[in-house]
DNA sequence: TATGAATGAGCGTTCATTCAT
DNA sequence: AATGAATGAACGCTCATTCAT
């Protein structure tokens, strides 16, 4: 093969796209983003059909890198609290490592582009920390919430926390905790 | 441009503008915008300097009308409870009655292109909302969140919930109140 | 109305678009054209929904001008050989007089962009010559062949003197009658 | 770059350009061209210098091909008639034998990247046609006909022939003699 | 020599904004 | 003030050509 398709090529776009869309949203082009990657503009077309397809496929490495760092180390045979505690955490961390990423993530999931096959796809994956929701449930521990509704609340109240520790970072710790007691206390019970 | 005639086209223009936006989001145009007001595309900047300070008014105006509808009959005088059950039910019965206002407002809080000029003045005027979470901060009812933090998980939690009120309009009523409790048990004690 | 839609703009536009494709061919951007035509790049838009649409429009256009000018004054009641010399010298006087639009019209003739339904359009209103090769057809006038053969023949053969005549404008009277003469002689008879 | 390595693969692009420009017209790419002919893009540019060079070898290539199938087996002492019938049918029989490379000849030839100098260079070596038509204006056979007129003639008539012919397959016989006859009429006598 | 990824000028088209009416 | 045609910068994307391998 004359020049392979180099992913380090790849990766240096998704990493150009998540800082430009991180940004400026809605507002970042193509043009931008080559220029940001240090590549010609038409070579993004060689690594991304479209701009459509470049986002959808940002969204998906993005979701699998939050993944990959709230699964690293995941006590699987804690207690309850000790696995949501290390999820919280991990989500924190990742999200204080990774601002551009994590401002990225929070437009694309708002995005008319990204499809509902890659909000799906984005999801697999997560199932270690949904079944744990499940069998919280199943122990009565979840006052009455459904399953999904409960996710949804760890989803928007870590979103939160986020906000205020990326806001107010000397007080990052402190944040860290409420949050995750605002949530504990939300749900758990019964 | 400062005093345009007709309050009337000002209003078929915002109202239009969160329509479209609401429905297409990022690629809302103001000439569909226009259209939908039923006004010519030039007229749209007798009434708005550009894009961006139409997108920017309507931000104002959503907010306000969401305020509008969260104090009215606010209980001043009721219990803390009381006051925070009130206020979300007039949020819940608000996002429920003006979808097409909610969902414009979601993303334009989103949108890159409204100032922190208008996210400030936007929140001015949920003052009485403020002062009860101060008085509660007070009274050591609140564990010990920082006021913002508090409002900040409100809103959260709000939104949450409305997502699911509106994608199972027949649980509506027990979303309602699951809401509100995991809310009540995030923020109260102490 | 503010400023009407002018008919003066289309036409120079479509006549821009004569010009520059007879010069160019399959290279005419819109941007040349645009500019031959005094009008700025969106404004070809206005009028024109897209390339192809331009080009179809122009190619009717054309062919409607051609029609004209080989219809005016058709002697309807002359024999049938004099029909024949009023149409080919009318196609011959035609094609002297627009030059941009017969090449022109030999490209988008040949074009993959102009469609089924544009021709057929283009070929109606040439009734009245197809009658008279009908009625020759029906009087045996025309040896054996089909009359769709004949039209094509003729078309082919005016074709080819008017390349003659553009070629070599000294001897125009020459080719135009020697031309006709073997027309005439390739088809009549019986 | 003047001294390819493999006559093959200078065929298999020429081949392959006839039946993508045949199929597709001005929206023919080197990228088509290349994939078609089973070779890497670049390859395509060892081989001719750039597009213009290859449509322009192409088209002496179509020409030569088509003066071989014209001039093989051409009867040198039989009679005008004969010679001008067997110059027919072998066009005819090439032409239907080689439907791409005459489509796509027919698009070469009216497309304004063919150089004047290719243009020239195609009509040699259709010498003997040309000869046997001089001999017959010197003989006073052929009306009062420039030869390159009468070329022309010929020419366009075939082609015309050949559209009828390629369009109802089933008539094909027909239209080969009843061709001939138009033409033969067309320019003989005297 | 052959490969195909890399390049960037240039394409057709959109759209916020201006301006003649 | 209201209209909507006119404008042209900017967009996403293509493709002939170059060049590292």
């Amino acid at each position: 093969m004359a020049r392979p398709k180099s992913e380090h090529k790849r990766n240096a776009i998704l990493s150009a796209a998540a800082g430009v869309i991180a940004e400026q949203g809605g507002s970042a082009t193509t043009a931008r983003i080559a220029k940001e990657a240090r590549v010609a503009e038409g070579t993004l077309f060689t690594y991304f059909a479209n701009k459509d397809d470049l986002l959808n496929q940002l969204y998906l490495e993005l979701k699998a890198g939050l993944r990959n760092a709230m699964l690293h180390g995941y006590p699987l045979d804690a207690s309850l609290r000790e696995r949501a505690w290390h999820a919280w955490n991990a989500y924190l961390d990742w999200a204080i490592a990774h601002p551009a990423e994590r401002r990225a993530l929070a437009r694309l999931t708002l995005s008319e582009r990204v499809t509902e096959a890659s909000r799906k796809a984005g999801n697999d994956g997560f199932a270690p920390i949904s079944a744990a929701l499940q069998e919280a449930a199943a122990l009565g521990k979840l006052r009455d919430h459904p399953v999904p509704f409960v996710g949804a609340i760890m989803n928007s109240l870590a979103e939160t926390t986020m906000d205020f520790v990326a806001h107010y970072p000397a007080e990052a710790g402190r944040y860290r905790t409420a949050g995750f007691e605002a949530f504990w206390s939300a749900i758990a019970g019964g």
